[in-house]
DNA sequence: CATCGGAATTGGATCGTTCAAGACGGCGAG
DNA sequence: CTCGCCGTCTTGAACGATCCAATTCCGATG
């Protein structure tokens, strides 16, 4: 069992004071070169790494960033936050900082979990996941003077905070656009109610390039909660009327999948479109719209990292562009 | 701004030293009731929670323990994970732990990182998913006296050390039985190569239910290594056998997925039963064999808490029980 | 009334780190 | 020659909690 290593045993093997070797970890240009070397031979061979919960103590930074880890609702859609998780782990890892899982059951739950996190672990920053009107959650923090950044754009000010966010509005355009290019004009729109920063975005993509095109998109819109027998029922829906669509457009894979078997059975040809490129649209061949997940996590711990660091300023928000994935439903 | 609440704060509003504040945290038992009443009024008052880092420092518990989080291979199979995770977070919190993220690129490096994290954050515990013959993770975690806990058995030694797993085995005879059940004789299974515990093991449930039902499984099972691609190729070629079997069981969604592709091309009436039951199987109808996520990661919890407050000694492993979710394709 | 014993409470030391202030030697300017 | 300054390094104190040993308090007992 080797002893504990601290930076006194770093200190009395390199031959100079616990300061010049907290100096060589934090502030190495104003150590003489000879002796950061000597010091940094020492850490090496002793194999001493820095107690965070000390340094923690005097300086109340832990390096420490937390992020809400939520259950899977319809499970189709789990798999767009784990891979956001790898990559902000991954992200947050090379720039010096681990992540904390955290679970909450209303809003309310997830404010008292800040406090929690806080006082208990003095955390340096939150990354939270969608975002929405109103959200009181970021008014708490802000009003905390808590450092943290959103995936998700805050929807009813653009410059109330930090944020990293995906196009939906390019993304729903660029299929709409694809599926202009390939002759169609009655493209129909199955999004959310009306409300949700997230579904107007999306749905504004559609109407406008429509619109656009000199289509109007009144009679091509409709709005469910999200899952495939929701997505099933409107697709039908669609499909009886009058002049029909001839493709459609859906907010979620959710959505496109149940759009896809009614379509399947009432009229094969229609192309159909998702949203989010999830592992169900792969294996099932639904061309989709794709997040760059990898990217926004990274993005969101710049920002992060850049706040904390305080070296510049109010780092500025970032919009990602998504790509169209084509398969064979268009 | 409220000022910071240490235990001093707390000791001064209750009229009492800080050690008994500490009492009343840690040893409720040795102070007096109405002292007790009094302080735990302070603590509610001033909305005291106590300081992590200052406690690490002085007990050298964390109250942390970490599991790696995995980039999402093909997708299918990356909501199990993320389900795990869930209930990993959510039931350490009960328990007064909190969850810690890390990545690894390979086993070599997720040694060096079970070694920062223990230097840096003196973490209490780690979770490990998905063991292999001679893990070398276990074999140095064990070495060096660190609390852990597998989710998958150590398939060398049952002994070896803790763990928690679903017993694959079961879940591959139930698919088998009901196969059975249904007058299917000739059934087949798509498993991975010979050598992976997890995989041997859901290979023995078919191959012992098959034994015991008096049909001989030689020429029925095929290896493939995973992914969609395989195992439609592998259903394909089973298939087009001089006797064809009559249903198909296979280790893993994403190989049912592909064998559900050759299936309804080449002959669309065998059933397919998939394992892991991912929302990729709920969307597409795979009849899939489910684990008990949420309960393993509560188990985890449960036996590290147990190891960590050893309060009793070694606990005793766990095997779950899987469920066969049927849907359209069995 | 003095003493005793046990429960309840107190003050000091400590964990490993960084901050603040100071020591030391050499060097250029007054 | 002295002073101040700069670069380099060292020492003491502090962060907030718990452990340990010492002290007070209290009723019971000799």
């Amino acid at each position: 069992m080797p002893e504990k290593v601290t930076i006194a045993t770093v200190a009395q093997h390199a031959q100079v004071s616990r300061q010049t070797v907290s100096n060589v970890l934090n502030a190495p240009h104003i150590v003489r070169e000879e002796t950061r070397r000597r010091v940094q031979e020492a850490i090496a061979a002793l194999g001493y790494r820095a107690n965070q919960a000390a340094r923690q103590m005097r300086t109340g930074r832990s390096k420490l960033i937390a992020v809400r880890i939520e259950p899977t609702r319809d499970g189709i859609n789990g798999s767009v936050l784990d891979r956001f998780l790898h990559g902000l782990t991954e992200t947050a890892e090379a720039a010096g900082y681990r992540t904390m899982l955290y679970t909450a059951a209303d809003t309310a739950r997830e404010i008292a979990t800040y406090d929690d996190l806080l006082g208990s672990y003095d955390l340096d920053g939150f990354v939270l996941t969608g975002t929405d009107h109103g959200d009181p959650r970021t008014a708490w923090l802000a009003g905390r003077g808590v450092p943290f950044v959103t995936f998700g754009r805050p929807w009813d000010d653009l410059d109330a905070h930090c944020w990293v966010d995906v196009d939906g509005a390019a993304g729903t355009a660029e299929a709409t656009r694809h599926l202009l290019a390939a002759g169609h004009r009655r493209i129909a729109f199955i999004g959310w109610p009306a409300g949700s920063g997230v579904g107007d975005d999306r749905c504004s993509g559609w109407r406008e390039t429509l619109r656009a095109a000199g289509v109007d998109p009144t009679g091509l819109h409709r709005e469910a909660t999200d899952g495939i027998a929701e997505g099933e029922r409107h697709a039908r829906d669609l499909l009886a009327a009058a002049p029909a669509p001839t493709a459609l457009v859906c907010a979620s894979d959710s959505l496109a999948l149940g759009a896809l078997q009614a379509v399947r059975e009432v009229e094969p040809a229609v192309p159909v479109i998702g949203f989010d490129d999830t592992p169900v649209a792969a294996a099932v061949g639904l061309t989709s719209i794709s997040q760059p997940l990898g990217e926004a996590a990274a993005r969101c711990v710049d920002l992060l990292t850049a706040v904390l660091d305080g070296t510049r300023g109010a780092p500025a928000p970032v919009l990602l562009q998504p790509a169209l994935v084509r398969r064979q439903t268009a």
